[in-house]
DNA sequence: CATCTCACG
DNA sequence: GACGTACGTGAGATGA
C-alpha cells in the first residue's frame, strides 16, 4: 500500500449538483449531480498511481454529534427534491466503477476518511482526499494532501494556511472558536476565523485561550471568551473528526482492480450517459494511468498518441462520407424533401477573411449526418515529398467531389427557399459560402436561439449546448486536428475521423434545434429572435466583410514614437529603483514599491500580491513618488503600442487592406455585441495620446467616415421604463439632466452652477444604472462613504420612482430569474437568489443594469436592421462598418454625407417610440477621431 | 491557464 | 455583523 484515495462523496455530490446544469435521463430522473460524479471518478481513476481507492458517504442525517449537541447542522434545508433520487444513483455509480462505496451509522463521511487517513499511515501510505470540504482540512500534513476535484486544485499545508491563517494542526482549535453558520456550530460569539487565528497564534491553542481569556484588552473579546468557554469546548468536540470509529470494511479491500465493463457500460446507458459509454467502450477504463492499447482507428496516422476519443457507430449515429455526385445529389434531395436541413462548413481557419472551405456537412434528420469533403488533402507526416504546396496534387488526396462540382449543388439546396437551413453560429458559414457566391437562405441559428431563450445563465457554443441539451460529449476539434504545434488544419485531417467529427457538428446542430425552436412559442421570445436577433446575423455578416480602413503607416509611425518613448522611460524607472527590472511585471514592481522603497500601500486580498493599478499609482504619485507617475506614463504608451497600433498593423488583412472584426452575438449577458480580432469597441479615445490610434482608422479615397451616436440612451431608457416624469420633462425639454439632477438632489439653482456639483450629480446618474452603492459612488466620486449615502438618500427622496422601479427589478430577478428589457428580450441573472450577501448584491446590481444596457442595445440593434433597406431605398452607397454600444459608423461617399446624415439619424432615431425623445448625434470626418 | 492591468460604452 | 463592491466587455503580458 502507497497511496490511498479517500473520496468524500457525499461532498461531492452537493458540490456537483449546484455546479453543473439541471441534467435529465429520458424517464426524467435527474442525473447531473450522477454525471459529475461518474466524469470526477473516471478521471481520478484514469489519472492517479493510487493503488487503494475509496468513496465514503454519510449514511444518515442523525449521527453522534447531534448527541452531545442537538442543534448540530439543524439550519441545513433539506436537499433539493432534483438531488434526492441521485444519492443512491451516486452509489450505483462507485460500485459500477468497481470502487467500494463506504458509510456507517452514526457517523459522517469526514469521521470515516479520518479513520482511514490514521489506517493508512500507520501502514506507512501517503494518502489524498479528495474533497474540498474545510472540516477536513485538520487532516492535511505531511503525508496526507487534499484535492479539490472540480478545481484540479491540490490542497497543502500552504492552501490550508491561506484559508486559515494557521497551519492544519491549528484547524480544530480555530474552528472551535470561529464556529460555523453552515455546520450551526456555535463557536464564540464575535469571533470569525482572522480572531481565532490570532489568538490562537498568540495564546497557542484553544485551551490556552480560554486560559489566557482575562489578559484581552479588547473588553467585549474578553468577557465573550470568558462566557462561552464552555461553547468553545463544545465546539471543538464537533469539529473535531474521529478517527477511531470501528470501521468494519479493511482497508485492505479498497485495492484498485479492474472494473467490470459491461457492468459499468450498463449503468452508463441507464443514465443516458451515451459520451461517457461511449468513451469507456472505446478506450475502456484503466487504473493505475496504464492506458490499455486502443485499438488502431483505421487509418490513425503515424499511430499519435492523442488518438481521439470518436464514438462507434451505432443506432442514431449514422454518419455518412459522401466522394461522388450520385449520393451528394441523393442527399440533397433528401433534404430538400424533408424541408429542413443542418449545414457546417469545415474549413482551414476560424478567421472568415482567411479560410478556405474543406468540406461541408449535413443533417436531415436526428443521427442521419453526411460529411462532403471538398479539399482534403493527403495526411501531414506523410508524404516528404510533398512540402504542403498550395493545390499541388499531393500524393495522399483521397476521393472527393470536385469542389466546384459540389459547391453548385450545394448552392441549389442552400438557395432554396422552400428549405431552411439551420447552423451553429450561421454567420461564420455565411461568410464561408459567400466567397463561393453562395448565399444562404431563409436560416435559423442554434447558438442564437440559445442566446434568446437562456442568455445570460450559459455560454451558446455547440459544445456546452450538446452537453446541456443532449447530455452528449461532442468530438473536440482537438482531438482530430491535434492540438499546439502538433495541430494541423481540417484538410489534413484524416476522412474517418474527419466525417465522426463534422458529421456531429451537422447532427448535434438539427438536435438543438428540435429542443430550442419551439420554445420561442412557450416563452414568448418569437419576436425577440425575429425582429431583433436573427435578421441581424447578415446585416453584422456584412459590415465584418466590409471592414474598415487603417492607415498602416501611421500605426507603424506611432507604433516608432511609442517605442522611443518607452524606452526612455523605462531607463528612468530603472534608475530611479536602482537597478533594472520588468516594468511590465506587477509583481516585481509591487516588490520594488513596497519592499524595496518602504512606500506605504496595501496589499490586495486573494493571491497576497501587491496591488499596482492605476489608482494605487496615481495617489502615490500625488504624494510625489516620482518612479510611480513614470510608470504610469509608461504603462499607458506600452498599453497602446501592445495592444493597438502593433496588434491593429497585425491584423490588417492584405487582401483588403482593412480590418475585420468579429463581432460576437451571444456573449454577452445584456443582449449587447462583442468585438472580437481585433476588438473595435474599445479604440483609445479618452486620452490625446490614444486619440492618435483612432486617428488611423479613416475612410477609402472618396468617402468619409460618419459616426452617430444616441445622446444618453440609457439614461434616457431610465427615464422611460421606471415613468420618472421628472427627467421624462427634462428630456422632453431638452434641459441638462445632469445639472437637473444637481439642482434637485443638492438644492442648488441651475444658473450658475458649479460644475463640480455638475459632475457629482452626473455620477449619481451613472451610479443609478449601473445599481449604485454607497461604497460605488464614494469610490467614484473621491467622498466618505457615509456622505456617497446621503446623497443616495437625497436622490432617492426626491425620485422614489426609481427606488420602486429597481425593488421592482429585483423582485422580478428573484421569482423568475430573470429580468426582462423594453423589447422582450430576457437577460438571465445569476445568483440573484445566492445566499452569500456579496455575490447576491453584485447580481441585485446587474438585474438593475440589464433592462437599460439590454434595452438600449435592443434599440441600437433596430436601427441596425432597419438601416441597410432605407439606405438602398434611398439610392445611397453608404454602409455600416462598426457597432460601439451606442454608436454606428458608416463610410459614406463624398457625395452622400448630407443625405446619409439625414437618413441615419432618422433611422435611429425612430427605432423606438419612448416617452422620452431619442436623440443622435451624427459627425462626419476623414477619420474616426475627427468624426467622432 | 489564471491573474493583473487597462482600453471602451 | 460579514460579505466585498458600482454595470457590461476583450486583449496583452507575466508567471506558474
Amino acid at each position: 500500500m502507497k497511496h490511498v484515495f479517500l473520496i468524500d462523496g457525499s461532498g461531492f455530490i452537493f458540490r456537483a449538483f449546484h455546479g453543473l446544469p439541471p441534467m435529465s435521463r429520458p424517464d426524467g430522473t435527474p442525473v447531473n449531480a450522477v454525471y459529475g460524479f461518474v466524469m470526477m471518478l473516471m478521471k481520478l481513476v484514469e489519472e492517479t498511481d493510487a493503488d487503494h481507492i475509496a468513496v465514503l458517504f454519510d449514511r444518515a442525517r442523525k449521527t453522534f454529534r447531534n448527541d452531545i449537541y442537538p442543534d448540530y447542522k439543524a439550519n441545513r434545508a433539506e436537499p433539493p427534491e432534483d438531488l434526492i433520487p441521485q444519492f443512491a444513483l451516486v452509489r450505483d455509480a462507485t460500485r459500477a466503477m468497481g470502487l467500494p462505496a463506504v458509510d456507517m451509522d452514526g457517523f459522517e463521511a469526514d469521521d470515516l476518511i479520518a479513520t482511514y487517513t490514521r489506517i493508512a499511515l500507520e501502514r506507512d501510505a501517503d494518502v489524498t482526499i479528495v474533497s474540498s470540504d474545510k472540516d477536513l482540512m485538520q487532516l492535511v500534513g505531511p503525508r496526507v494532501n487534499m484535492m479539490d476535484a472540480m478545481k484540479n486544485r491540490l490542497i497543502g499545508p500552504d492552501e490550508v494556511r491561506e484559508k486559515f491563517g494557521l497551519g492544519p494542526d491549528k484547524v480544530v482549535d480555530i474552528q472551535a472558536l470561529a464556529g460555523d453558520s453552515s455546520d450551526n456550530i456555535p463557536g464564540v460569539r464575535g469571533i470569525g476565523v482572522k480572531t481565532a487565528a490570532q489568538l490562537i497564534e498568540q495564546f497557542g491553542d484553544l485551551d490556552g485561550v480560554l486560559a489566557g481569556a482575562e489578559s484581552i484588552p479588547q473588553p467585549k473579546r474578553r468577557q465573550s471568551l470568558i462566557e462561552q468557554a464552555d461553547m468553545a469546548r463544545l465546539s471543538r468536540r464537533l469539529v473535531t473528526l474521529r478517527d477511531d470509529i470501528p470501521v468494519d470494511v479493511d482497508i485492505d479491500s479498497f485495492d484498485v482492480r479492474e472494473p467490470n465493463a459491461p457492468a459499468l457500460l450498463k449503468f452508463l446507458e441507464a443514465q443516458n450517459f451515451r459520451s461517457l459509454a461511449a468513451k469507456v467502450k472505446s478506450r475502456g477504463v484503466h487504473p493505475h494511468g496504464k492506458p490499455k492499447e486502443v485499438s488502431p482507428a483505421t487509418g490513425d496516422v503515424g499511430g499519435k498518441p492523442s488518438a481521439a476519443p470518436i464514438a462507434e457507430e451505432g443506432p442514431g449515429r449514422n454518419y455518412e462520407l459522401i466522394q461522388d455526385i450520385e449520393t451528394l445529389k441523393r442527399w440533397i434531395a433528401e433534404a430538400e424533401e424533408k424541408g429542413v436541413v443542418a449545414v457546417d462548413c469545415e474549413t482551414t481557419s476560424l478567421d472568415v477573411m482567411r479560410a478556405e472551405i474543406v468540406g461541408v456537412s449535413l443533417a436531415y434528420e436526428e443521427g442521419r449526418a453526411c460529411y462532403i469533403p471538398l479539399a482534403h488533402k493527403g495526411a501531414p507526416d506523410q508524404g516528404a515529398l510533398d512540402f504542403g504546396a498550395g493545390d499541388a496534387p499531393a500524393t495522399g488526396a483521397p476521393k472527393q467531389i470536385p469542389r466546384d462540382l459540389a459547391l453548385a449543388q450545394l448552392k441549389m439546396l442552400l438557395e432554396d427557399d422552400g428549405v431552411l437551413k439551420v447552423g451553429q453560429n450561421i454567420k461564420y458559414d455565411m461568410h464561408i459560402f459567400q466567397k463561393y457566391d453562395i448565399s444562404i437562405a431563409p436560416y435559423d441559428d442554434t447558438m442564437v436561439l440559445s442566446f434568446v431563450l437562456e442568455g445570460g445563465l450559459h455560454g451558446h457554443g455547440m459544445d456546452e449546448l450538446a452537453r446541456l441539451h443532449l447530455g452528449l460529449e461532442t468530438i473536440k476539434f482537438k482531438d482530430v486536428a491535434g492540438s499546439g504545434k502538433a495541430q494541423v488544419t481540417f484538410d489534413r485531417v484524416a476522412l474517418d475521423k474527419a466525417v465522426e467529427y463534422a458529421a456531429e457538428d451537422a447532427d448535434v446542430t438539427l438536435r438543438l434545434f428540435g429542443l430550442l425552436k419551439g420554445r420561442l412559442v412557450h416563452e414568448r421570445l418569437v419576436s425577440v429572435y425575429e425582429t431583433l436577433e436573427r435578421p441581424l446575423v447578415t446585416v453584422l455578416k456584412d459590415m465584418e466583410r466590409h471592414g474598415v480602413l487603417v492607415d498602416a503607416v501611421q500605426l507603424k509611425d506611432l507604433s516608432d514614437d511609442f517605442t522611443a518613448r518607452i524606452g526612455d522611460l523605462e531607463r528612468e524607472i530603472h534608475a530611479l529603483a536602482g537597478h533594472e527590472f520588468n516594468v511590465a511585471s506587477p509583481k516585481q514592481l509591487g516588490e520594488i514599491l513596497f519592499d524595496e522603497m518602504g512606500l506605504a500601500g496595501a496589499k490586495k486580498g486573494k493571491t497576497g500580491a501587491y496591488g499596482t493599478g492605476a489608482e494605487v499609482l496615481e495617489e502615490l504619485a500625488a504624494q510625489d513618488v516620482k518612479i510611480a507617475a513614470k510608470v504610469l506614463d509608461w504603462r499607458q504608451l506600452a498599453k497602446l503600442k501592445s495592444t493597438y497600433t502593433d496588434a491593429l498593423i497585425k491584423q490588417i488583412d492584405p487582401a483588403t487592406g482593412r480590418v475585420h472584426t468579429s463581432f460576437a452575438m451571444a456573449a454577452t449577458s445584456t443582449g449587447r455585441l462583442a468585438s472580437s480580432d481585433p476588438n473595435v469597441q474599445n479604440i483609445p479615445v479618452r486620452t490625446e495620446e490614444g486619440r492618435k490610434i483612432r486617428r488611423a482608422f479613416i475612410a477609402k479615397p472618396g468617402h468619409k467616415l460618419l459616426s452617430a451616436d444616441y445622446s444618453q440612451i440609457e439614461l434616457r431608457l431610465l427615464a422611460h421604463v421606471a415613468d420618472i416624469d421628472a427627467l421624462k420633462d427634462a428630456f422632453a425639454k431638452g434641459q441638462d439632466v445632469h445639472a437637473m439632477t444637481a439642482a434637485q438632489v443638492f438644492g442648488v439653482p441651475l444658473e450658475g452652477m458649479d460644475p463640480m456639483v455638475r459632475r457629482q450629480a452626473k455620477a449619481i446618474n451613472f451610479g443609478i444604472i449601473y445599481g449604485i452603492s454607497a461604497f460605488g459612488l464614494a469610490r467614484q466620486l473621491g467622498i466618505s462613504r457615509p456622505e456617497a449615502a446621503r446623497y443616495i438618500d437625497a436622490y432617492f427622496e426626491r425620485y422614489p420612482g426609481i427606488r420602486a422601479y429597481m425593488d421592482e427589478t429585483k423582485a422580478a430577478a428573484r421569482r423568475d430569474g430573470y429580468v426582462t428589457t423594453l423589447f422582450g428580450r430576457r437577460c438571465h441573472v445569476a445568483g440573484i437568489n445566492e445566499k452569500n450577501p456579496a455575490r447576491r448584491n453584485f447580481a441585485e446590481r446587474a438585474a438593475i443594469n440589464a433592462p437599460i444596457q439590454g434595452g438600449a442595445a435592443d434599440i441600437i440593434k433596430r436601427a441596425m436592421i432597419h438601416l441597410p433597406g432605407a439606405l438602398a431605398r434611398a439610392g445611397l452607397k453608404a454602409v455600416s462598418i462598426l457597432q460601439v454600444h451606442d454608436e454606428l459608423i458608416l463610410e459614406v461617399p463624398d457625395n452622400e454625407c448630407d443625405d446619409a446624415t439625414a437618413l441615419v439619424r432618422a433611422v435611429m432615431e425612430n427605432a423606438a417610440h419612448l416617452e422620452v425623445p431619442l436623440l443622435v448625434d451624427v459627425g462626419l470626418g476623414y477619420n474616426w477621431e475627427q468624426a467622432h
